[in-house]
DNA sequence: GCCAATCCGGACCAGTAAGGTCCGGTTTCC
DNA sequence: GGAAACCGGACCTTACTGGTCCGGATTGGC
């Protein structure tokens, strides 16, 4: 656990490529350029879109347009916009301690310094550092194949 | 997503009580005095000794016993005894992007920057820090049944 | 003015993993 | 010798992710 959903994960490669060839792009350009299945791509992109992350231009010659290059753009906002808000614990958050079984609900603890030293560290994080250093590299070139330990 | 499993939420709670108590405490005790499941609690100390956090004493008298003060646990090494080791995606840590399918997966995101930030941040909070700052507050006072907004 | 391309919003289903319980075995104290 | 407790699993149910699909709305081109 303590995972990010694979549609982050995509969200990640589909806002690269859309930085790296510019201007506006389609679902399905998208898929083929980063080798995703289209329904998930379309899917990624309208996340991303309700949360203004890219701009959905609809429409023949429609597609999609970053709102934000992606140096300024943190990861938590993709996070967020993908996964939901960051809280790591189900019961917290607003914290009224309005759990199903308040009174029963031993967990009384304090998560929430945890969970804003964790916004912090992906707030300091852009997409445009995790996505590609150094333009793209869509193949490595092939590992000989080890006998990989289990 | 981005949550720690409820289990490690039970595990603070659980190395909470046992700290406020003292000296060595079963796991049925532990159970009625955090209010949470006996079988749970068992498992959630299982774990927990098999990582070296608590010390699990056999035989009649028998029970779990802390090892260290939590002032010295970081949260992080709760979270890896429970939830595994802390890596937000599936195909990384290691790196050699020996994924099923190499030459397909176009995710070649470099997330190890953000799981080095992730683990640095959880390392620096201690778990006597979110356990119970000052001493245990088992119950709040009843907050008035507002009406709760959706 | 019609047609095609594209986004939009949702419903839908299968696979996986968390959450929780239970059981037999072993160890230790009274 | 018996009871109390830990140990190491297996087991099942539920929820959610992951992925697909469809009808509807919008816009540009012929």
């Amino acid at each position: 656990m303590l995972r990010v959903s694979k549609l982050t994960d995509y969200a990640v490669v589909v806002l690269s490529r859309l930085e790296a060839e510019g201007g506006v792009q389609t679902a399905p350009g998208l898929a083929s350029a980063t080798g995703l299945g289209e329904p998930t791509v379309a899917k990624v992109l309208k996340m991303l879109a309700q949360a203004g992350l890219v701009e959905g231009l609809r429409g023949a010659r429609g597609g999609y347009r970053l709102t934000r290059p992606l140096a300024q753009l943190p990861l938590s906002e993709v996070i967020v916009a993908i996964d939901g808000p960051i809280a790591l614990t189900a019961c917290v958050d607003g914290g009224f301690g309005l759990c199903e079984a308040e009174h029963v609900c031993p967990v009384r603890g304090r998560w929430d310094p945890v969970n804003a030293a964790i916004r912090g560290a992906l707030s300091a994080i852009t997409v445009a550092e995790i996505a590609a250093p150094k333009g793209l590299v869509p193949t490595l070139p092939p590992p000989v194949p080890v006998l990989v330990a289990e």
